[in-house]
DNA sequence: CATGAATGAGGGTTCATTCAT
DNA sequence: CATGAATGAACCCTCATTCAT
């Protein structure tokens, strides 16, 4: 019954990610997200309660894939874990930039918003264990240089997400790249 | 003689550039800027005629301070050349950053803008030209790992610079411990 | 045969009248209205055309509830026909509260609001002409205190309507109470 | 320094109040507001943080009157000093259907605006507590028919501020009037 | 020049009302 | 007919910018 609607849950959030990632989230307009969607920016409150619910349930979305597909990873090698864990996050490269903003929401106006960061806070730091239990595992197999501080070899690894693809190679073999530079050095063997 | 001086335009930038490091770019308001000086927002003015002015301005500035500190690294030590211009990027590190939001400024508002864009603009293909230079140069020396194309490796490089120093070690051996895990990689030798 | 009856349009002004009374004309929302109903909102508009219509019917049946009863009080013994009456506007002492918010009706917007404001105030003048001629009466047959003008005494004895039943009395002897108070004064005799 | 003001403080809650009785609290628009004054309606932004804080500052004002004027009466003799007291209160009848709304005010908006509340609320309870006082005393002085509860005795009234002034007598005279009403009723005595 | 005050444009949100199923 | 969805008008509030002292 109703009228059929003007866009779906999911289009509404593609939307927010992509202006989230362009203008950053104090840049978030919901007059420019209506803008990029077919309908009236009042049409947005049959969705969400509010921008924060909004934003908070995109980040939580985006989370959501990467918390599934980096748990669908086998650790028994972990060397080619962390391949693939590379993989993963390039493949969601923006979800990246978009977390740096989960502290910004004003969580007072909203619990629902509240839930959503919630769940993207202890999302994270089960990434980071599973990384972190990758990195002590690659350490103690010897798979690394013990000259530079674990701490380092994972900051330096975890910043790789960033490096912009500027000759825009295919992700896998752009992660094969980027993790064989991060293992093996850019200098000459 | 009249009211005494406010602020200077130096101290003015100096809060602009700490409050678009603190809240972006989107996140940056005059009333924040006013606040975190000792005068009246609309002091300001008296500067500046419009908030992007401000923001070009402030890039400019820091845009130049890198510019000279870059210009003067000898380039005979291609290597050693890397190293320091590595450096001096760390110090300046949250500029980077600054940078990336350049082109949000709306240039249409003011031409003073504008042309400060432009200028940094300008500076920044003579810092890539400097990059490249040397690049071309350690990879003729034969330093680098052929295996990789020129641009990853200089994107890489490049992209150092954001990695958090959460242990903060001093900038001069974090410069040192980055550029040898760029060059040597993270595995073992 | 279709789909079920949502709610009976008495259904709807018993809600609408409630919720008057309990957040007054100007915090009277539909959402609100419909929240208290089985249906969706937009049903509402099967029955009224809009809001303005809605509470001006509310306004015309309460009117004719106390209409009807006022008219069938005998008035041959004046003093006992004000006792009646006074019982009767008791009883249905909300709606005197409504009635003060009905000229803020936009009439422009609907006729039928129009018309049924304008049966409302027809009332009010039939009601005011009952009473007036009650006092009259009461004043010639010597029941009244001659120092006190007329109208005050019809203005106090319509207030009395208003007067908060803080004990919970029941409505008949509260009325005689608040009857004899205003006959006989709160003082000793 | 700086430019004149384009009205007061005191202005504004002025016509605050007028609107208030007008339209009652949820008809209260700053839009209204603004339109009876002479700036614009961003600038009441300059006095108050938001619109809570307008009514509750209003609120907070009106009942200051009451309670110095009301606090300035005798107790001595009380007969004369509710007569006195409800002076004071037709004075101030407004402010009667005013503090009706107070509790409507959202408090979690702002502190100023529940500290505000908070002490009409204090107010409120120390007017009662003056107003019990004196019929207590009245009655132990034999001045109140011991057949009507003494609850309601102070229930009428306190309820014959809000009777229609409608021949527009002076206040003195009207309060006298009321007064002699309350006491010796309409009766032929 | 420095300032406090004024202001309009713009964004968030709600709500009466309309529309298509 | 009953409904869920769509929508624009209207309101609250913030902020860049202008103005008068």
């Amino acid at each position: 019954m109703g009228r059929k609607q003007a866009f779906t849950k999911s289009e509404l959030l593609d939307q927010t990610k992509k202006l989230l990632i362009e203008h950053g989230y104090e840049g978030f307009h919901l007059k420019l997200l209506s803008g990029n969607l077919v309908g009236a920016r009042s049409t947005i409150y049959q969705y969400y309660a509010n921008k924060e619910e909004i934003v908070a349930a995109c980040m939580k979305r985006a989370m959501e894939n990467v918390l599934q597909k980096a748990s669908a990873i086998g650790e028994t090698d972990c060397m080619e874990a962390l391949q693939q864990l590379l993989t993963v996050y390039l493949e969601e490269a923006d979800f990246h930039q978009l977390l740096g903003d989960a502290h910004k929401i004003n969580k007072a106006n909203s619990s629902a918003a509240a839930n959503d960061i919630e769940f993207v806070d202890q999302a994270h730091t089960t990434l980071k264990k599973q990384l972190e239990r990758l990195f002590v595992l690659a350490q103690q197999e010897g798979h690394l240089n013990t000259s530079i501080p674990l701490p380092v070899v994972i900051g330096v690894f975890f910043n790789l997400i960033d490096t912009p693809n500027m000759m825009n190679i295919p992700t896998p073999q752009w992660s094969k790249l980027l993790f064989q530079m991060w293992l093996g050095g850019a200098g000459r063997r």
